[in-house]
DNA sequence: GTGATTCCTGAGAGCTGGCTGAAAGCCACC
DNA sequence: GGTGGCTTTCAGCCAGCTCTCAGGAATCAC
Protein backbone atom coordinates (compact mmCIF):
# COMPACT_ATOMS: atom_id res chain seq x y z
CA UNK A 1 0.00 0.00 0.00
CA UNK A 2 2.80 2.84 -0.97
CA UNK A 3 2.16 6.10 -1.76
CA UNK A 4 -1.69 5.98 -2.16
CA UNK A 5 -3.16 9.39 -3.43
CA UNK A 6 -6.13 10.93 -1.33
CA UNK A 7 -8.15 14.05 -2.07
CA UNK A 8 -10.16 15.15 0.21
CA UNK A 9 -12.93 17.94 -0.51
CA UNK A 10 -14.71 19.32 2.21
CA UNK A 11 -15.64 22.92 3.38
CA UNK A 12 -15.02 22.89 7.15
CA UNK A 13 -11.27 23.41 7.91
CA UNK A 14 -11.62 21.28 10.95
CA UNK A 15 -13.24 18.49 9.25
CA UNK A 16 -10.39 18.81 6.49
CA UNK A 17 -7.48 19.00 8.97
CA UNK A 18 -8.77 16.33 10.97
CA UNK A 19 -9.11 14.08 7.96
CA UNK A 20 -5.97 15.10 6.26
CA UNK A 21 -3.53 14.69 9.30
CA UNK A 22 -5.16 11.43 10.56
CA UNK A 23 -5.05 10.10 6.56
CA UNK A 24 -1.45 11.20 6.43
CA UNK A 25 -0.72 9.81 8.96
CA UNK A 26 -2.16 6.33 8.16
CA UNK A 27 0.37 5.97 4.99
CA UNK A 28 -1.40 7.92 2.74
CA UNK A 29 -0.41 11.09 0.49
CA UNK A 30 -3.24 13.60 0.95
CA UNK A 31 -3.91 16.65 -0.84
CA UNK A 32 -7.30 18.70 0.52
CA UNK A 33 -9.73 21.37 -1.24
CA UNK A 34 -12.43 22.98 0.10
CA UNK A 35 -15.05 23.32 -3.10
CA UNK A 36 -16.40 21.52 -5.98
CA UNK A 37 -13.80 23.84 -8.93
CA UNK A 38 -10.66 23.14 -6.79
CA UNK A 39 -11.71 20.06 -6.45
CA UNK A 40 -12.09 19.41 -10.16
CA UNK A 41 -8.73 21.62 -10.97
CA UNK A 42 -6.85 19.02 -7.98
CA UNK A 43 -8.28 15.71 -9.52
CA UNK A 44 -7.46 16.47 -13.12
CA UNK A 45 -3.91 17.15 -11.83
CA UNK A 46 -3.09 15.38 -8.79
CA UNK A 47 -4.68 11.98 -10.77
CA UNK A 48 -6.09 10.87 -6.93
CA UNK A 49 -6.84 6.97 -6.49
CA UNK A 50 -9.71 7.54 -4.19
CA UNK A 51 -11.52 10.83 -3.55
CA UNK A 52 -13.62 11.86 -0.15
CA UNK A 53 -15.80 14.03 -1.13
CA UNK A 54 -18.74 16.13 1.07
CA UNK A 55 -22.06 16.05 -0.33
CA UNK A 56 -22.93 19.47 0.19
CA UNK A 57 -19.98 22.05 -0.71
CA UNK A 58 -20.73 25.92 -1.38
CA UNK A 59 -20.24 26.49 -4.85
CA UNK A 60 -21.53 22.73 -6.41
CA UNK A 61 -23.04 19.53 -4.46
CA UNK A 62 -21.19 16.72 -4.68
CA UNK A 63 -23.18 14.52 -7.20
CA UNK A 64 -22.49 17.09 -9.78
CA UNK A 65 -18.61 16.72 -8.73
CA UNK A 66 -18.46 13.80 -9.63
CA UNK A 67 -20.81 13.55 -13.15
CA UNK A 68 -18.15 16.56 -13.97
CA UNK A 69 -15.25 14.49 -13.13
CA UNK A 70 -16.57 11.30 -14.54
CA UNK A 71 -16.86 13.27 -17.76
CA UNK A 72 -13.29 14.09 -17.83
CA UNK A 73 -12.69 10.59 -17.83
CA UNK A 74 -11.82 10.59 -13.81
CA UNK A 75 -12.94 6.77 -12.52
CA UNK A 76 -11.14 6.91 -9.06
CA UNK A 77 -13.86 5.99 -6.65
CA UNK A 78 -15.91 8.46 -4.45
CA UNK A 79 -16.10 8.05 -0.68
CA UNK A 80 -19.17 10.20 0.00
CA UNK A 81 -19.26 12.28 3.22
CA UNK A 82 -22.94 13.54 4.22
CA UNK A 83 -24.60 14.64 7.10
CA UNK A 84 -26.96 11.79 9.18
CA UNK A 85 -29.89 13.62 8.10
CA UNK A 86 -29.73 14.00 4.50
CA UNK A 87 -28.70 10.11 3.84
CA UNK A 88 -32.04 8.40 3.17
CA UNK A 89 -33.51 10.39 0.39
CA UNK A 90 -30.11 10.75 -1.25
CA UNK A 91 -28.12 7.37 -1.30
CA UNK A 92 -29.85 6.33 -4.32
CA UNK A 93 -26.27 5.72 -6.65
CA UNK A 94 -24.51 6.68 -4.09
CA UNK A 95 -22.96 3.02 -3.48
CA UNK A 96 -22.11 2.30 -6.98
CA UNK A 97 -19.43 0.97 -8.93
CA UNK A 98 -17.48 0.85 -5.96
CA UNK A 99 -18.24 3.91 -4.16
CA UNK A 100 -19.59 4.34 -0.71
CA UNK A 101 -20.39 6.30 1.52
CA UNK A 102 -20.45 7.98 5.29
CA UNK A 103 -22.34 9.78 7.43
CA UNK A 104 -20.53 12.74 9.86
CA UNK A 105 -20.18 12.25 11.87
CA UNK A 106 -17.19 9.53 11.87
CA UNK A 107 -14.43 7.86 13.74
CA UNK A 108 -10.70 8.48 12.34
CA UNK A 109 -10.51 4.52 12.23
CA UNK A 110 -13.37 3.94 10.40
CA UNK A 111 -12.70 6.52 7.61
CA UNK A 112 -9.41 4.48 6.82
CA UNK A 113 -11.30 1.12 7.18
CA UNK A 114 -13.30 2.44 4.54
CA UNK A 115 -10.80 3.32 2.27
CA UNK A 116 -8.80 0.35 2.21
CA UNK A 117 -11.78 -1.91 1.70
CA UNK A 118 -13.01 0.67 -1.41
CA UNK A 119 -9.17 0.44 -2.68
CA UNK A 120 -9.16 -3.50 -2.04
CA UNK A 121 -12.82 -4.00 -3.68
CA UNK A 122 -11.83 -1.56 -7.12
CA UNK A 123 -8.21 -2.84 -7.29
CA UNK A 124 -6.70 -0.24 -8.40
CA UNK A 125 -4.27 -0.11 -6.12
CA UNK A 126 -2.83 -2.93 -4.31
CA UNK A 127 -3.57 -2.69 -0.56
CA UNK A 128 -3.98 -5.01 2.53
CA UNK A 129 -5.78 -8.23 3.02
CA UNK A 130 -9.55 -8.14 3.66
CA UNK A 131 -8.52 -10.72 6.54
CA UNK A 132 -6.67 -9.24 9.42
CA UNK A 133 -4.73 -11.71 12.21
CA UNK A 134 -2.69 -10.80 14.70
CA UNK A 135 -1.68 -13.34 17.32
CA UNK A 136 -4.57 -15.39 18.24
CA UNK A 137 -7.63 -12.87 16.35
CA UNK A 138 -8.81 -12.94 12.97
CA UNK A 139 -10.80 -10.24 11.93
CA UNK A 140 -12.41 -10.84 8.32
CA UNK A 141 -13.11 -7.35 7.54
CA UNK A 142 -15.63 -8.21 4.49
CA UNK A 143 -18.25 -10.29 6.44
CA UNK A 144 -17.60 -8.23 10.16
CA UNK A 145 -16.74 -11.58 11.18
CA UNK A 146 -13.93 -12.10 14.51
CA UNK A 147 -12.72 -15.41 15.77
CA UNK A 148 -10.30 -15.86 18.62
CA UNK A 149 -8.55 -19.04 18.15
CA UNK A 150 -10.37 -20.35 15.27
CA UNK A 151 -13.76 -19.72 17.09
CA UNK A 152 -16.70 -17.37 16.34
CA UNK A 153 -17.02 -14.08 18.41
CA UNK A 154 -20.18 -12.34 18.28
CA UNK A 155 -19.14 -8.49 19.07
CA UNK A 156 -21.29 -5.28 19.24
CA UNK A 157 -20.27 -2.40 16.83
CA UNK A 158 -18.10 -0.70 18.79
CA UNK A 159 -16.25 -3.50 20.55
CA UNK A 160 -15.66 -4.71 16.90
CA UNK A 161 -14.36 -1.24 16.06
CA UNK A 162 -12.16 -1.12 19.19
CA UNK A 163 -10.39 -4.60 18.64
CA UNK A 164 -9.70 -3.56 14.60
CA UNK A 165 -7.83 -0.69 16.19
CA UNK A 166 -6.26 -2.22 18.96
CA UNK A 167 -4.82 -5.41 16.54
CA UNK A 168 -3.73 -2.69 14.09
CA UNK A 169 -1.73 -1.42 16.46
CA UNK A 170 0.17 -4.29 17.93
CA UNK A 171 2.74 -4.13 20.61
CA UNK A 172 2.02 -0.91 20.95
CA UNK A 173 0.65 1.47 24.10
CA UNK A 174 -2.50 3.29 22.68
CA UNK A 175 -3.48 6.02 24.97
CA UNK A 176 -7.28 6.45 25.91
CA UNK A 177 -7.10 9.46 24.26
CA UNK A 178 -5.55 8.17 21.27
CA UNK A 179 -7.73 5.26 21.40
CA UNK A 180 -10.81 7.66 21.78
CA UNK A 181 -10.18 9.99 18.50
CA UNK A 182 -9.94 6.86 16.19
CA UNK A 183 -12.90 4.45 17.86
CA UNK A 184 -15.10 6.95 18.55
CA UNK A 185 -17.03 9.72 16.51
CA UNK A 186 -15.03 13.07 16.45
CA UNK A 187 -17.85 15.05 17.96
CA UNK A 188 -18.42 12.53 20.94
CA UNK A 189 -18.09 14.73 24.53
CA UNK A 190 -18.15 11.84 26.49
CA UNK A 191 -15.60 10.56 29.22
CA UNK A 192 -12.56 8.16 28.39
CA UNK A 193 -13.99 5.93 31.22
CA UNK A 194 -16.69 4.41 28.23
CA UNK A 195 -12.73 3.03 26.84
CA UNK A 196 -11.92 1.07 30.19
CA UNK A 197 -15.68 -0.02 29.58
CA UNK A 198 -15.58 -1.28 26.57
CA UNK A 199 -11.86 -3.09 27.09
CA UNK A 200 -13.90 -4.84 30.10
CA UNK A 201 -16.61 -6.32 27.54
CA UNK A 202 -14.02 -7.51 24.95
CA UNK A 203 -12.02 -9.11 27.58
CA UNK A 204 -14.88 -10.82 28.84
CA UNK A 205 -15.79 -12.12 25.36
CA UNK A 206 -12.46 -12.58 24.44
CA UNK A 207 -10.29 -13.63 27.72
CA UNK A 208 -12.42 -16.87 28.10
CA UNK A 209 -11.52 -18.17 24.64
CA UNK A 210 -8.30 -17.44 24.10
CA UNK A 211 -5.00 -18.79 25.92
CA UNK A 212 -3.56 -15.60 27.62
CA UNK A 213 -5.32 -12.22 28.57
CA UNK A 214 -5.01 -10.37 25.18
CA UNK A 215 -5.61 -6.66 25.89
CA UNK A 216 -2.43 -5.46 28.66
CA UNK A 217 -3.10 -2.63 30.19
CA UNK A 218 -0.26 -0.19 30.79
CA UNK A 219 -1.34 1.79 33.94
CA UNK A 220 -1.06 5.40 34.25
CA UNK A 221 -0.44 4.73 29.68
CA UNK A 222 -3.18 2.95 28.38
CA UNK A 223 -3.30 -0.17 26.87
CA UNK A 224 -1.69 -2.55 24.12
CA UNK A 225 -2.41 -5.73 22.49
CA UNK A 226 0.30 -8.16 22.60
CA UNK A 227 1.06 -10.55 19.98
CA UNK A 228 4.11 -13.05 20.40
CA UNK A 229 4.36 -13.53 16.55
CA UNK A 230 3.99 -9.61 14.95
CA UNK A 231 2.17 -11.44 11.76
CA UNK A 232 2.55 -7.66 10.07
CA UNK B 1 -15.87 -13.72 -18.44
CA UNK B 2 -13.40 -11.64 -19.54
CA UNK B 3 -13.02 -8.42 -21.49
CA UNK B 4 -16.19 -8.20 -22.55
CA UNK B 5 -16.87 -4.85 -24.54
CA UNK B 6 -19.95 -2.96 -24.00
CA UNK B 7 -21.57 -0.17 -25.73
CA UNK B 8 -23.70 2.61 -23.84
CA UNK B 9 -25.99 4.68 -26.43
CA UNK B 10 -27.80 6.86 -24.20
CA UNK B 11 -28.10 10.74 -24.57
CA UNK B 12 -29.40 11.28 -21.00
CA UNK B 13 -25.73 11.91 -19.46
CA UNK B 14 -26.70 10.46 -15.99
CA UNK B 15 -27.56 7.47 -16.89
CA UNK B 16 -24.80 7.04 -19.52
CA UNK B 17 -22.59 7.39 -16.30
CA UNK B 18 -24.58 5.18 -13.87
CA UNK B 19 -24.25 2.56 -16.75
CA UNK B 20 -20.95 3.28 -16.98
CA UNK B 21 -20.03 3.33 -13.51
CA UNK B 22 -21.76 -0.18 -12.80
CA UNK B 23 -21.17 -2.14 -16.15
CA UNK B 24 -17.09 -1.06 -15.42
CA UNK B 25 -17.22 -2.09 -12.03
CA UNK B 26 -19.04 -5.29 -12.97
CA UNK B 27 -16.30 -6.41 -14.97
CA UNK B 28 -16.71 -4.89 -18.23
CA UNK B 29 -15.04 -2.49 -21.07
CA UNK B 30 -17.55 0.28 -21.23
CA UNK B 31 -17.46 2.59 -23.72
CA UNK B 32 -20.23 5.16 -23.86
CA UNK B 33 -21.76 7.64 -26.34
CA UNK B 34 -24.88 10.20 -26.69
CA UNK B 35 -26.29 9.76 -30.43
CA UNK B 36 -26.80 7.02 -32.98
CA UNK B 37 -24.13 8.89 -35.41
CA UNK B 38 -21.73 8.05 -32.57
CA UNK B 39 -22.71 4.66 -32.19
CA UNK B 40 -22.32 3.68 -35.21
CA UNK B 41 -18.41 4.62 -35.51
CA UNK B 42 -18.03 3.76 -31.76
CA UNK B 43 -19.35 0.18 -33.49
CA UNK B 44 -17.42 0.20 -36.23
CA UNK B 45 -14.68 0.67 -34.33
CA UNK B 46 -14.58 -0.79 -30.87
CA UNK B 47 -16.54 -4.05 -32.40
CA UNK B 48 -18.55 -4.19 -29.04
CA UNK B 49 -20.03 -7.58 -27.94
CA UNK B 50 -23.59 -6.13 -26.75
CA UNK B 51 -24.74 -3.19 -27.14
CA UNK B 52 -26.69 -0.66 -24.52
CA UNK B 53 -29.17 1.28 -26.73
CA UNK B 54 -31.94 4.05 -25.82
CA UNK B 55 -34.77 3.94 -28.34
CA UNK B 56 -35.39 7.26 -28.01
CA UNK B 57 -32.07 9.32 -29.37
CA UNK B 58 -31.65 12.88 -30.91
CA UNK B 59 -30.92 12.01 -34.04
CA UNK B 60 -32.09 8.83 -34.81
CA UNK B 61 -34.16 6.04 -33.21
CA UNK B 62 -32.82 2.76 -31.97
CA UNK B 63 -34.56 1.02 -35.33
CA UNK B 64 -32.23 3.38 -37.77
CA UNK B 65 -29.17 2.68 -35.62
CA UNK B 66 -29.56 -1.49 -35.57
CA UNK B 67 -30.75 -1.11 -39.19
CA UNK B 68 -27.29 0.99 -39.77
CA UNK B 69 -25.32 -1.10 -37.68
CA UNK B 70 -26.79 -4.42 -39.38
CA UNK B 71 -26.26 -3.08 -42.76
CA UNK B 72 -22.14 -2.46 -41.89
CA UNK B 73 -22.16 -6.56 -40.89
CA UNK B 74 -21.97 -5.61 -36.79
CA UNK B 75 -24.24 -8.34 -35.66
CA UNK B 76 -23.23 -7.68 -31.72
CA UNK B 77 -26.56 -8.26 -29.55
CA UNK B 78 -28.71 -5.04 -28.75
CA UNK B 79 -29.89 -4.58 -25.33
CA UNK B 80 -32.74 -1.94 -26.23
CA UNK B 81 -33.57 0.59 -23.64
CA UNK B 82 -36.71 2.33 -23.39
CA UNK B 83 -39.00 4.41 -21.41
CA UNK B 84 -41.71 2.38 -20.03
CA UNK B 85 -44.84 4.69 -21.60
CA UNK B 86 -43.66 3.41 -25.06
CA UNK B 87 -46.37 1.08 -26.01
CA UNK B 88 -45.47 -2.52 -26.14
CA UNK B 89 -45.87 -3.25 -30.25
CA UNK B 90 -43.23 -0.32 -30.81
CA UNK B 91 -40.82 -2.62 -28.86
CA UNK B 92 -41.92 -6.30 -30.30
CA UNK B 93 -40.03 -7.23 -33.24
CA UNK B 94 -37.23 -5.13 -31.81
CA UNK B 95 -35.90 -8.23 -30.04
CA UNK B 96 -35.30 -10.42 -33.25
CA UNK B 97 -32.43 -12.88 -32.86
CA UNK B 98 -30.54 -12.52 -29.50
CA UNK B 99 -31.70 -8.60 -28.81
CA UNK B 100 -34.05 -7.77 -25.84
CA UNK B 101 -35.33 -4.93 -24.57
CA UNK B 102 -35.70 -2.69 -21.08
CA UNK B 103 -37.90 -0.54 -19.47
CA UNK B 104 -36.57 2.88 -17.82
CA UNK B 105 -36.12 2.92 -14.49
CA UNK B 106 -34.09 -0.28 -14.47
CA UNK B 107 -32.25 -1.62 -11.76
CA UNK B 108 -28.64 -1.87 -11.81
CA UNK B 109 -28.63 -5.96 -10.81
CA UNK B 110 -31.39 -6.61 -13.25
CA UNK B 111 -29.00 -5.22 -16.61
CA UNK B 112 -25.97 -7.18 -15.70
CA UNK B 113 -27.91 -9.99 -15.04
CA UNK B 114 -29.45 -9.28 -18.82
CA UNK B 115 -26.60 -8.64 -20.27
CA UNK B 116 -25.30 -11.77 -18.80
CA UNK B 117 -28.17 -13.74 -20.00
CA UNK B 118 -27.97 -12.85 -23.66
CA UNK B 119 -24.31 -12.99 -24.18
CA UNK B 120 -24.99 -16.66 -22.68
CA UNK B 121 -27.46 -17.12 -25.35
CA UNK B 122 -25.87 -15.94 -28.20
CA UNK B 123 -22.65 -17.29 -26.85
CA UNK B 124 -20.51 -14.84 -28.75
CA UNK B 125 -18.16 -14.87 -25.29
CA UNK B 126 -18.07 -17.19 -22.74
CA UNK B 127 -19.82 -16.00 -19.51
CA UNK B 128 -20.54 -16.95 -16.06
CA UNK B 129 -23.23 -19.85 -15.67
CA UNK B 130 -26.75 -19.29 -15.78
CA UNK B 131 -27.29 -21.24 -12.55
CA UNK B 132 -26.18 -19.69 -9.40
CA UNK B 133 -25.68 -22.15 -6.27
CA UNK B 134 -24.09 -21.09 -3.45
CA UNK B 135 -24.99 -22.90 -0.17
CA UNK B 136 -28.40 -24.38 0.09
CA UNK B 137 -29.42 -22.08 -2.59
CA UNK B 138 -29.90 -22.48 -6.28
CA UNK B 139 -31.33 -20.05 -8.70
CA UNK B 140 -31.96 -21.05 -12.06
CA UNK B 141 -31.40 -17.75 -13.88
CA UNK B 142 -33.08 -18.17 -17.04
CA UNK B 143 -35.83 -19.71 -15.55
CA UNK B 144 -36.31 -17.41 -12.47
CA UNK B 145 -36.62 -20.96 -10.45
CA UNK B 146 -35.27 -20.40 -6.91
CA UNK B 147 -34.55 -23.69 -4.98
CA UNK B 148 -33.96 -24.27 -1.48
CA UNK B 149 -32.45 -27.44 -0.17
CA UNK B 150 -33.89 -28.82 -3.68
CA UNK B 151 -37.35 -27.60 -2.94
CA UNK B 152 -38.68 -25.32 -5.30
CA UNK B 153 -39.36 -21.59 -3.68
CA UNK B 154 -42.22 -19.25 -4.89
CA UNK B 155 -40.19 -15.33 -4.82
CA UNK B 156 -42.13 -12.42 -6.06
CA UNK B 157 -39.67 -10.55 -8.68
CA UNK B 158 -38.33 -7.93 -6.06
CA UNK B 159 -37.66 -10.93 -3.15
CA UNK B 160 -36.05 -12.51 -6.62
CA UNK B 161 -34.00 -9.94 -7.36
CA UNK B 162 -33.32 -9.20 -3.64
CA UNK B 163 -31.94 -13.01 -3.41
CA UNK B 164 -29.93 -12.90 -6.49
CA UNK B 165 -28.28 -9.72 -4.90
CA UNK B 166 -27.07 -11.40 -1.67
CA UNK B 167 -26.00 -15.16 -2.91
CA UNK B 168 -24.09 -13.29 -5.56
CA UNK B 169 -22.06 -11.40 -2.73
CA UNK B 170 -21.71 -14.34 0.17
CA UNK B 171 -20.08 -13.88 2.98
CA UNK B 172 -19.75 -10.17 2.65
CA UNK B 173 -21.75 -7.92 4.76
CA UNK B 174 -24.32 -5.47 2.11
CA UNK B 175 -25.24 -2.32 3.44
CA UNK B 176 -28.91 -1.57 2.77
CA UNK B 177 -27.60 1.59 0.60
CA UNK B 178 -25.90 -0.78 -1.47
CA UNK B 179 -28.65 -3.51 -1.84
CA UNK B 180 -31.24 -0.30 -2.56
CA UNK B 181 -28.71 0.86 -5.34
CA UNK B 182 -28.65 -2.55 -6.93
CA UNK B 183 -31.68 -3.97 -6.23
CA UNK B 184 -33.93 -1.08 -6.80
CA UNK B 185 -34.96 0.63 -9.94
CA UNK B 186 -32.36 3.83 -9.74
CA UNK B 187 -34.97 6.71 -9.10
CA UNK B 188 -36.51 5.10 -6.26
CA UNK B 189 -36.57 7.75 -3.54
CA UNK B 190 -37.88 5.68 -0.38
CA UNK B 191 -36.72 4.72 2.72
CA UNK B 192 -34.28 1.88 3.67
CA UNK B 193 -37.13 0.72 5.77
CA UNK B 194 -37.88 -1.43 3.02
CA UNK B 195 -35.50 -3.47 2.57
CA UNK B 196 -35.67 -4.52 5.82
CA UNK B 197 -39.26 -5.54 4.85
CA UNK B 198 -38.29 -8.02 2.19
CA UNK B 199 -35.46 -9.41 4.19
CA UNK B 200 -38.24 -10.35 6.18
CA UNK B 201 -40.38 -11.60 3.79
CA UNK B 202 -37.31 -13.77 2.35
CA UNK B 203 -36.55 -14.82 5.46
CA UNK B 204 -40.78 -16.02 5.88
CA UNK B 205 -40.33 -18.02 2.73
CA UNK B 206 -36.74 -19.99 3.10
CA UNK B 207 -36.14 -20.12 6.67
CA UNK B 208 -38.89 -22.84 7.25
CA UNK B 209 -36.86 -24.60 4.41
CA UNK B 210 -33.44 -24.24 5.33
CA UNK B 211 -31.53 -25.68 8.00
CA UNK B 212 -30.23 -22.53 9.32
CA UNK B 213 -31.03 -19.10 8.95
CA UNK B 214 -29.65 -18.10 5.57
CA UNK B 215 -29.66 -14.08 5.97
CA UNK B 216 -27.57 -12.96 8.71
CA UNK B 217 -28.44 -9.04 10.12
CA UNK B 218 -25.12 -7.07 10.82
CA UNK B 219 -26.53 -4.47 13.22
CA UNK B 220 -25.44 -1.11 11.82
CA UNK B 221 -23.79 -2.27 9.57
CA UNK B 222 -26.10 -4.78 7.08
CA UNK B 223 -26.69 -8.41 5.90
CA UNK B 224 -24.82 -11.13 4.71
CA UNK B 225 -25.68 -14.23 3.40
CA UNK B 226 -23.79 -17.03 4.75
CA UNK B 227 -22.14 -19.88 3.11
CA UNK B 228 -20.14 -22.38 4.72
CA UNK B 229 -18.81 -23.78 1.31
CA UNK B 230 -17.22 -20.71 -0.59
CA UNK B 231 -18.67 -21.86 -4.29
CA UNK B 232 -16.68 -18.83 -5.73
C1' DG C 1 0.99 0.44 56.35
C1' DT C 2 -1.64 4.25 54.54
C1' DG C 3 -3.44 7.20 51.35
C1' DA C 4 -3.82 8.49 46.60
C1' DT C 5 -4.43 7.25 42.11
C1' DT C 6 -5.89 4.40 38.53
C1' DC C 7 -8.48 0.85 36.79
C1' DC C 8 -12.18 -2.76 36.68
C1' DT C 9 -16.76 -4.15 36.34
C1' DG C 10 -21.70 -4.78 37.51
C1' DA C 11 -25.98 -2.40 37.28
C1' DG C 12 -29.11 0.33 35.02
C1' DA C 13 -31.29 4.18 32.19
C1' DG C 14 -32.15 5.50 27.80
C1' DC C 15 -31.69 5.05 23.08
C1' DT C 16 -31.40 2.94 18.46
C1' DG C 17 -31.75 -0.26 14.93
C1' DG C 18 -34.18 -3.88 13.28
C1' DC C 19 -38.42 -6.96 12.89
C1' DT C 20 -43.02 -7.58 11.64
C1' DG C 21 -48.04 -7.14 11.08
C1' DA C 22 -51.34 -4.21 9.08
C1' DA C 23 -53.02 -1.47 5.63
C1' DA C 24 -53.08 1.51 1.57
C1' DG C 25 -52.06 2.10 -3.19
C1' DC C 26 -50.88 0.24 -7.51
C1' DC C 27 -50.92 -2.86 -11.29
C1' DA C 28 -51.89 -6.70 -14.19
C1' DC C 29 -54.92 -9.90 -15.42
C1' DC C 30 -59.26 -11.84 -15.74
C1' DG D 1 -64.58 -3.27 -13.30
C1' DG D 2 -63.37 -6.43 -10.00
C1' DT D 3 -59.84 -9.32 -7.92
C1' DG D 4 -55.55 -10.86 -6.26
C1' DG D 5 -50.92 -10.20 -5.76
C1' DC D 6 -47.11 -7.10 -5.32
C1' DT D 7 -44.94 -2.97 -3.54
C1' DT D 8 -44.41 0.43 -0.18
C1' DT D 9 -45.17 2.83 4.11
C1' DC D 10 -45.80 3.01 8.92
C1' DA D 11 -46.11 2.21 13.77
C1' DG D 12 -45.38 -0.61 17.74
C1' DC D 13 -42.52 -3.68 19.80
C1' DC D 14 -38.37 -5.68 21.39
C1' DA D 15 -33.49 -6.79 21.89
C1' DG D 16 -29.34 -5.27 22.14
C1' DC D 17 -26.25 -1.53 22.37
C1' DT D 18 -24.25 2.78 24.30
C1' DC D 19 -22.97 5.31 27.94
C1' DT D 20 -22.78 6.65 32.91
C1' DC D 21 -21.89 5.88 37.51
C1' DA D 22 -20.29 4.09 41.73
C1' DG D 23 -18.20 0.72 44.73
C1' DG D 24 -14.37 -1.92 45.12
C1' DA D 25 -9.88 -3.88 43.57
C1' DA D 26 -5.24 -3.14 42.17
C1' DT D 27 -1.17 -0.51 42.07
C1' DC D 28 1.98 2.96 43.41
C1' DA D 29 4.37 6.53 46.42
C1' DC D 30 5.93 7.46 50.65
Amino acid sequence: MENVKVLIVDDEPNIRDLLSTSLRFAGFSVHAVGNGADAVNAAEKGAPDIILLDVMLPDMNGFSVTKKLRSMGINAPVLFLTARDETADKVTGLTVGGDDYMTKPFSLDEIVARINAILRRTKQVETEESVLEVGEIKINQDAHEVFANGQSVDLSPTEYKLLRFLISNPNRVLTKAQILDHVWEYDFNGEMGIVESYVSYLRKKLDPITSEPLIQTKRGVGYMYKSTKSTN
